[in-house]
DNA sequence: CTGAAAGCGCTAACAC
DNA sequence: GTGTTAGCGCTTTCAG
């Protein structure tokens, strides 16, 4: 900067005034003209951290998840940077692998960087990094999940309810002897998935324990003598109650020559779209609204970067896919 | 870091060196002690974009991918996070989605943002973006292509090879009427494979154009039409040069039905393991080393950011999978 | 062993 | 319309 102004022969602060827009009337068109062509031709390029470090703000904002390579998680992340750009903020996508240490680690990272908000799932006892964000007066929104106690607005889908509402169909359809296979994560959006579970099943008179089976999430051997366990009782429908489950169900060669050979209902909590070409008919899944949960987390967290302290939560309805 | 100093006692600078750990001997332990504490208690916050400003480094590296819903690329950014971190570097991932355009904003802000390296899969014509890269001075290294003629390192597969080894080992399992599945993306990976695909075909005397099939990246109606026409010339194998590609045949329910009903045999360019469990013998997948390239291209990276201006290019080797 | 002070590149009063 | 200047929070010589 200070050499654009040398050879154009004018001050430092002009140089600004011109090149980050502010200068409506206040710089001649001569001058401005001469600037914007020696910036060009000396190629340059701005200097982010100072004029960060100066204006206090740094149009960066992060969205931490727990598994990036989860899909529902991918497209949130991307919708949410789509319309971050759209408002001129860089979103940057952080992964905590479900670890509340990880998650501690992260959000110092960020708050190093200096992020002017962040978008977070948090992890199980995550609570105590997520009160880092907020004791530090950056704007928080809660995604997916929710974590009573903290300063923040929150995004999630009604659990409970799009689960009840799945799992009568399925008894309506016909389905009787429906297992539930879960995962050892004890997180609320989880938690509810399963209770709605139980709740419609012993309701209909059909509930059995020896229906409900959990995976663990860093035990594939365990997890695979969990679902051989599944062919035991010979269910006519299986309830993932999450992707990552369904996923492990498919991937298992022998469950998954089960499920076809003996026609077995699938359902699963999530997008599960590229399977409809294999399972056709038998596969439902419960679809949540992604897009919309992004543009709403993006635009609480944005209403608070413009200093509103007020906390809103939103819970979305997501649709049953037949 | 003011209010330390006040609150101990002591001047900024004795602070920033303790909290820096730049202290050996300099510091008194009953200061360092002091500070410390004092840090801890009113949960001092180290502001990184002031230290960077000062130090000129950013610990910050940026790997730009063309598709991050591709588990290759996915895969790939994880690994070069996971290599980064250990070095003390934060990684982030940015995603091109193949525009030209896209990747040349990408890179101002990246620059804007002091990066301290860029990893980066090149787009088609991205040459003049990259460049912006080297003429700043930051290190670059390409990721999965190579562009001439840019200061940069590289790290490739040998899509040539790799898949040449693949369609002749698919005929001498057999197959006569093999189809390839292409993109129409106009760039050396998958410039090479399909060569290598004519190349083997012609030599077996196997090659017809009618197998040739191209599908196209944002035309889902055309890409459908395109795939029913495989069908027609009723091939006993399909070669998918890409995931992506391979990814539209599988999730085609039609073409799906088929290549199950007629027992096709199926070669992916990309690691296709979760398909294995429907497709069983009938897939054979070409494996890229992710891992090591990950590795390599993050420590080709490192040399550079340490001062060295050499250049160097790695090509792996692919597995095929049966 | 510790303090004073300069300066990284930029912005925003305020002065002219 | 344009220039001067202070200062964002930190590191790092250089003096003491």
């Amino acid at each position: 900067m200070k050499d654009i102004a040398e050879a154009v022969g004018v001050s430092n602060a002009t140089v600004s005034l011109v090149l980050s827009g502010n200068c409506g009337t206040r710089v001649s068109g001569e001058v401005k003209r001469k600037v914007l062509e020696a910036a060009e031709r000396m190629g340059y390029q701005s200097n982010d951290l100072a004029r960060s470090l100066r204006i206090g703000k740094t149009n960066l904002i992060s969205v931490i998840v727990t598994d990036i390579s989860n899909d529902f998680f991918g497209k949130m992340s991307f919708y949410i940077q789509e319309e971050a750009k759209k408002h001129g903020y860089l979103a940057i996508t952080a992964n905590t692998n479900e670890s509340d240490s990880e998650l501690d680690t992260i959000v110092s990272v960020l708050l190093g960087k200096k992020v002017d908000g962040i978008i977070a799932v948090p992890t199980r006892n995550g609570s105590s990094s997520l009160r880092k964000i907020t004791d530090k007066g950056v704007p928080l929104v809660q995604l997916d999940r929710f974590m009573e106690g903290i300063e923040s607005s929150y995004v999630v889908t009604d659990n409970y309810k799009s689960t009840e509402k799945a799992v009568e169909e399925l008894i309506a359809a016909g389905s009787r002897k429906i297992a539930l296979v879960t995962l050892n994560l004890d997180v609320d959006a989880i938690r509810e998935r399963k209770k709605a579970y139980v709740d419609v099943m012993k309701k209909n008179g059909l509930y059995n324990e020896a229906l409900v089976k959990q995976i663990k999430l860093n035990d594939k051997k365990a997890s695979a003598s969990v679902l051989r366990d599944i062919m035991k009782c010979s269910p006519d429908a299986i309830f993932c109650s999450s992707r990552r489950t369904f996923l492990s169900v498919m991937e298992n060669a022998e469950l998954s020559r089960f499920i076809s050979e003996n026609s077995v209902r699938m359902l699963c909590f999530d997008e599960a779209k590229s399977y409809k070409s294999i399972l056709n008919d038998r596969l439902w899944y419960i679809e949540q609204p992604v897009e919309e949960m992004a543009k709403k987390a993006f635009s609480l967290l944005l209403e608070k970067m413009k200093g509103s302290s007020e906390n809103s939560g939103t819970k979305f309805r997501s649709t049953l896919v037949k």
